[in-house]
DNA sequence: GGTATTAATGAAACAAAATTGCAAATCAGA
DNA sequence: TCTGATTTGCAATTTTGTTTCATTAATACC
């Protein structure tokens, strides 16, 4: 964990909105040159603090996608077995995000698939197919209401 | 839902994993002079293909932060109702997603706060002061095995 | 308190990238 | 095959990002 200052996170404000954003712009607005912004942003790429920097698609635009909540439950919850899941869901590049979780459940999968054949066999490839998934549930979405990756980063201000 | 040819759709594989991705890079990656590449990729921010271009910023980094997953029950199902729900919830800094879904639940939200007390509070502003949510169930994260807003391109291509 | 050391800054020079103008090539439809 | 519209590459231009260097500010150590 780091320890950023005042600037370093009024740059990831504007950064994790556009990244687009010229350095003498944001410099302006927070007052420092923008040799200076270009130094923090260097920075916080090589300390791990910015993860990526990446253009957001429209799904509706490219193409017909369907959007999948899928909670699965494991049958033993030994680290080895949980860690091979992870990897699994991990390498399918319909597995959009995963997050092990506490509960009833212990994963919570966001899956993109073209159609609902697509996710059908994607089924068979990551469940079925893994003898320590207990069961898995599907919730289709019918509506991103809102999508994004920001940090509310206002409450450490 | 525009007609992207297979360049658009191999720009756009290069832009959603690494938007500072010099646009000569691209060009010579897939055949093309980088000014076609820049007018394409000015034409999807236009069309709305490419709806924005951001810096992931990595949560461990920047301080103590808690991811939550909350599955919202709506008593009724009118119109306004969800409406005002989404609006609610859209306009929530700690709603990093929200998703309008089928089936038991009615909305799916990633939650993002720095604590439980946070959280707590939160629940008080969006879920029990409406009085249409019937109920809402929580689900902690441990670890995100995988964070991003990816689209499977091969699909299309 | 004074001094050495380190780190961060701004201005300017520099390099690299994005953008634009224009003529040529490509493509689609008659 | 012709025509009009679109897209392309190249080169010029503009904008942005990066590096250099001298200066300033902060920190630690006598």
């Amino acid at each position: 964990m780091e320890n950023l200052d005042k600037f370093d996170l009024a740059i990831l404000k504007v950064l994790q909105k556009d990244n687009l954003t010229p350095q003498r712009t944001i410099g302006e607005s927070i007052g420092l040159s923008a040799a200076a912004v270009q130094r923090r942003i260097k920075r916080m790429r090589e300390t791990g603090v910015i993860s990526a920097d990446i253009t957001v698609i429209n799904r509706e635009k490219v193409g017909r996608m369907i959007t999948l909540f899928v909670e699965v439950k494991m049958d033993s919850e030994k680290i080895e077995l949980i860690d091979q899941a992870k990897n699994s869901f991990r390498s399918a590049p319909e597995v959009q995000q995963c997050y092990y979780v506490t509960g009833e459940t212990d994963f919570v999968l966001v899956i993109v698939t073209p159609s609902m054949y697509d996710y059908e066999q994607l089924t068979r490839r990551l469940f079925f197919s893994n003898k320590n998934i207990k069961s898995f549930r599907t919730i289709v979405t019918l509506d991103i209401v809102k999508e994004g990756l920001e940090i509310p980063l206002d409450f450490i201000m």
